[in-house]
Formats: C-alpha cells, structure tokens, sequence
DNA sequence: TTGAAAGCGCTACCAT
DNA sequence: ATGGTAGCGCTTTCAA
C-alpha cells in the first residue's frame, strides 16, 4: 500500500548511471548529455520522482519557507494580510508556515522558537497584545534570520516595519469628527503595548490639539478587543455625567461592539453619538448605520512585507531596515455624517 | 555577524562527550548518565541549541507538519477554518503550511504538488471551484499520506471527510421561507462542481417537493463568487416577468451582494423579496436587514479535520475513511421575517 | 553508560 | 560528460 517516494538512487538505478548525473540533470546543469537529460526526465516522470524538499533544505540551508506569527487568524486584517503574504510568496517560489499567538506571549515565544527550529528562512510577525519585551526575537537576530515586523510592529529593534501611518488616519478620523461639530469625542484605545493603540491615540490626541479642543482623560480608556471589556468600557462612558457626543475606537470590532450597546441603549447613531472605527473591515460597510472608518490596505501590507522580507533574504548584503508606512483612507459613513 | 545555529557536535566538543551521547540526553533517553544528562542540557543552553528540525525530518521521514490548501484565505469561513486546524495542530506538536488555490485548479495541482515536495505527513483540503477530477490527489494517496476534505469535499475518493449537512441545512432554510408564505422561491447556487453547490441545491429541491411547490428552472441559477456575477444573476431574477419571492444563496457572501442588488432597485426585504443566506458570517448579522442564515460550525470543522488527520497520521493501522457531517442551524433573522 | 559509524536524500567538489 | 565521495544534522544500531 504505502509505497517509498522515488529517489534519485531510484532514478540512477534504473537507468543505470550514478546519481550525481540524475541530479544534475534534473536540476538542468548544462554540461550533462542531451540524451542522457532526456531519459533522466522521462524516468523521473514514469517514476513520479518528487524532489525531497527535507533533503534539499539540508543540504543547501535553506528552507524557501517563510514564518508568519499573528495574534490570530480569524480577524478580517489579518487573513488579508497573510492572503497577500502567501501570494506573493508562493510568486517567489516559497511557502508559508502559520502561527496564531492567540495574543498570548508565551505562545508567541514558543511560536518563535519553533520558527527557528523549523529554520525558516525569515520571519514576519504581528506582536501579541501582551508583548512587552523582545527577547524571544534576539535569537532570530543574531542568527541573521531576516525579521520582518508588520502591523503591530516593534519600534526598539533594528529591523524592517510596515504598517500603516496611524497616527494620521487616526488625526484623520478625529477632526473629521470635529468637523462634524463633537466636541466631546472619546476614544475606545488598545491593549496600551501596542504599537498601533499607541499611535493612533497620539493621532487623536494631537488632532484635539491643533482644534484647541481641551483632552478629557476620563474620555480615554484602553479596552482588550473582547467583546464584553468593550460593552465594559461603552458604558462607563455612556454613564458620565456629560457623556461624550463621539467616539473613535482603535479599531471596526471595538466600534462595533460599542454601537452595539449604543443602540442598546436606545440612543441614535450619528445624532446623539457619532462613531468612527479603524481599518475598515467588510461588516463596517454593512452595519446599521454604515461605519465610517479608516482603510487600511491590509492584502497590500501582507504584500509589502512579504516582498521585503524576500528582497532581505535574497540579497542580504543589500538589507537596510526600513519602515515601510503605507497611506489610509478616510471613508466617511453614515456613523458619522450629520450637520455641521 | 550571522552566527551558524548550535548543533549537537559543537555541544558534544564543548563538553568532550559523543555526539550520540548528547543527542540521547536532549532526547530524554534513560540510559544516560545524570551528571551527563545536566551537563548537557546545560551546555545546550548556554549554546542556545535549537534542534534542527529539518534534519530530524530528513532522519525520521515525518515533517511534523500538516499541509492546508484552501481556495482563499480571506473569506471568514476558511479562516475560521484555518484557525481551529492550526490550534489543534499546535496543541499536538504539529506545524501548518498553508496554501491558497485562488479557486484556480492549477494553482491546486501545483500546491499539491508542493506539499508532496515538502513531505507533509498529512494535507487537508478544500477544493477550488475549478476542480472536477482528482487525478492531483492519486499520488498523495498512493504514498499513503493521510487526506482528509473538509467543506468542499471529493465524493469519489476513500478518503475521511469533514463538512456539514448542507442538504439539512439547505432544506430547512427553504422550508423556512416556504413557512413564511414564499412561494416563489429562487435559488442562487454556486459553481456547478462544488459539493456544496450540488447538496444545497439538492436540499432546497427537496423541500419544494416536500411542500408541493412546482420546481421552476428559471428560478435556479448557478453563479461564480464574484460580485459582478451575482449582480448580473440577480438582475436576471428580478427581471423576470414573474420575479421570486424570495431568493435562497448558496452562501451569505452571494446573499449580500444580492441584497445590494435589491436594495438599489428600492425593493422591500424581506417584504417584497425575503432573503437566506448559509454560513453565517458575521456580515450577516450586521446588515440591513440581518440576514437570515445557515450556521456552520467553521472553526469546529478545521478543529476536528485537524484531529482527524492527526489520528490517521499517528495511527494509520486503525484508519477506517469516516465522513464527519456536523449539524448547522438555521438561524432567522430579519431579511425573512414576514407574516405568513 | 558511552562511542563509532551508518544513513536519511540531496548537492557539489574533485576526479577522470 | 560522468562518477565517486563527502557532508548537511540528526537518530539509532552495534560494539565496547
């Protein structure tokens, strides 16, 4: 039943000349005899000779596999991006290894261990929310495994980033709002590790600024992405005793989350509050009312990131880190369209 | 700069021990002496060893590794799918490699292909909306590794399968809209091939039947995925001189981009036409209307795929083919809320 | 309890 | 143009 793959010994016995002929046939060396080429092809075809890409990577040390670690991969961005990662590596004739961190960072450590375990060739990964310290990453490093950080990326390391500019989608979203005459916008953060909750409340913050719009600490809260830590957090803010007339989330799931007990609460979307999410994910366009929110072009950062970390592991000698930031897009929605 | 990886020779010089010697210890072996055993282990440490996973492969003929191709990563079904193979993967030890067909049978074969290359010691697949034979997979079955189908499955092959009832499903949803007063209910299949496309096909003839609704070709049409085409498709319906009452799709991803359809022509849901999608994708809850909808249980279907090909994988003398066919649920919603 | 050596499948160097 | 051989890092058999 189970029948051992063909090998090139297979291949060499059966036309008897030695294996270092079949490889170099195979591997379409110039100095090898037409007709020898042509029975090597033809018996590896007859044979279903499949190339052991194990034994291949052995020997030349080099895997053609790239890791990519997310915090999960059930989230609209992050499937976007790995889809963009994927495709433009299997272009170049590498395969992807996936993990999920589960925003958990003992098992994005483990993740990276078994990256490096399984000696991929590079690495792109997504920090978890809980990450705070990179010493899972200096092994990676000092190896001179190319290291890619995309989205929630780390700014204390030496290497190359993309993301977003979420500091000016966030500034963006904000005195949108303001334009839209809130005064009193709040404004729903992220685990406060993250790179991206971290510049995008300093987008908002600054945007208040330049309004000469005075910051209310009790309008700031950093939630988890869970469902009931954003209920949570909706409601203390729904409670004050001048609630605010806006809110912008760190991201779509956040905000919709909190329309959700918005609208709960039988208060209207845009007229009593009005809501702006981030990244634009399908559900914001469906929503009731639509959710006006900042695109993030999540496939293109998959791409991006993918064809820099190859570019890194293909010419090494050339590799300066660079932070790739890519522009967003405001897309003004019902959530947030009233009079001035 | 790039420092070469640790292995069990550079430990074995280090301590003045064997190569065997340190390899039995970091493998747990009982015959090595302790003060042996910490040594070791202590000087793997400290030399940051990192077991080569490609070379144990090579030496042990198993990859450690589960291959995954889809038809794309971006719909909500198969990540979800994705995630639950992956962290049933992790929990036993095993690594993902994943593939995207891009719905096109090439890029299938060439994954598979792949996959055979990279000596996956099991793959689960999905297959694209092109396929329609399986001469791709014949090689992977007769080397004997583990093939499990999950979603869109292959009848023809003596292989385990995981996907849901979508014959169940697919009747209930129709009978649901018969229940509602529908009469002239239309059906937007999917690609011809699919299983999936054929079963629920099956399932809302069935229900017809069961109620005495006279079957009406032209209220059965069969579309790609893609927007425009279910755009054209929909047209076509409401064009009819006598248009449906109601139109079950094959997926939610079809159902929205119908309602858009309907929406814009300033036709009622579900007044004027009632709407049921399938999968329930979290779009369908938020649309306007919610959209009424079939639940699959995506991330139990790659959860239990995964088990599945893990148990097939380390106990191939039990092997016995199962189709695993979950249960959905039928879950209503406001695009097919009418009085009856 | 430890060591030497073979070999997984492949590539590449050194012969001829 | 072709063949022999070493060796990538590991595990495991056989000997000591």
């Amino acid at each position: 039943m189970k029948k051992e793959p063909t090998t090139l010994r297979d291949i060499a016995i059966n036309l008897g000349v030695s294996i270092s002929t079949v490889s170099r046939a195979l591997s379409g060396a110039p100095e090898v005899n037409d007709q020898t080429k042509e029975a090597v092809l033809k018996a590896a075809k007859k044979l279903n000779y499949e190339p052991n890409h194990v034994a291949q990577s052995l020997r030349s040390n080099k895997t053609k596999t790239i890791g990519i670690i997310v915090p999960n991969l059930i989230s609209h961005f992050f499937s976007a991006t790995i889809s963009g990662i994927q495709n433009m590596a299997a272009e170049k004739g590498y395969n992807v290894m996936i993990c999920q961190s589960n925003e958990s960072f003992a098992t994005e450590v483990s993740n990276v261990q078994m990256m490096m375990s399984h000696r991929v060739d590079g690495l792109l990964i997504s920090l978890s929310k809980e990450t705070e310290t990179y010493d899972h990453l200096h092994p990676i490093l000092n190896r001179g495994i190319p290291l890619v950080f995309f989205d929630r990326v780390c700014e204390e390391l030496n290497t190359s980033r993309v993301m977003v500019d979420d500091h000016d989608g966030a500034f963006k979203a904000t005195e949108h709002l303001i334009e839209t005459g809130c005064r009193r916008i709040a404004h729903i953060s992220g685990p406060e590790q993250l790179s991206i909750s971290k510049n995008r409340r300093q987008g908002y913050l600054d945007a208040l600024q330049k309004h000469n719009i005075p910051v209310r600490e009790e309008l700031i809260l950093h939630s988890s992405f869970k469902e009931e830590d954003v209920a949570v957090h909706t409601h203390t803010l729904l409670d004050l005793p001048n609630p605010p007339d806006a809110i912008f989330a760190v991201n779509d799931l956040v905000a919709v989350q909190a329309m959700l007990v918005i609208k709960e609460r039988g208060m209207k979307i845009p007229e009593d509050i009005a809501m702006v999410g981030f990244t634009n994910t399908p559900v914001s366009a469906f929503i009731e009312p639509s959710l006006t929110t900042v695109a993030q072009p999540a496939y293109q950062i998959g791409h991006i990131s993918a064809k820099h970390i190859l570019e890194q592991i293909n010419h090494p000698q050339d590799f300066i880190p660079q932070s790739i930031v890519l522009k967003t897009e405001l897309i003004v929605r019902n959530s947030s369209r009233r009079k001035a």
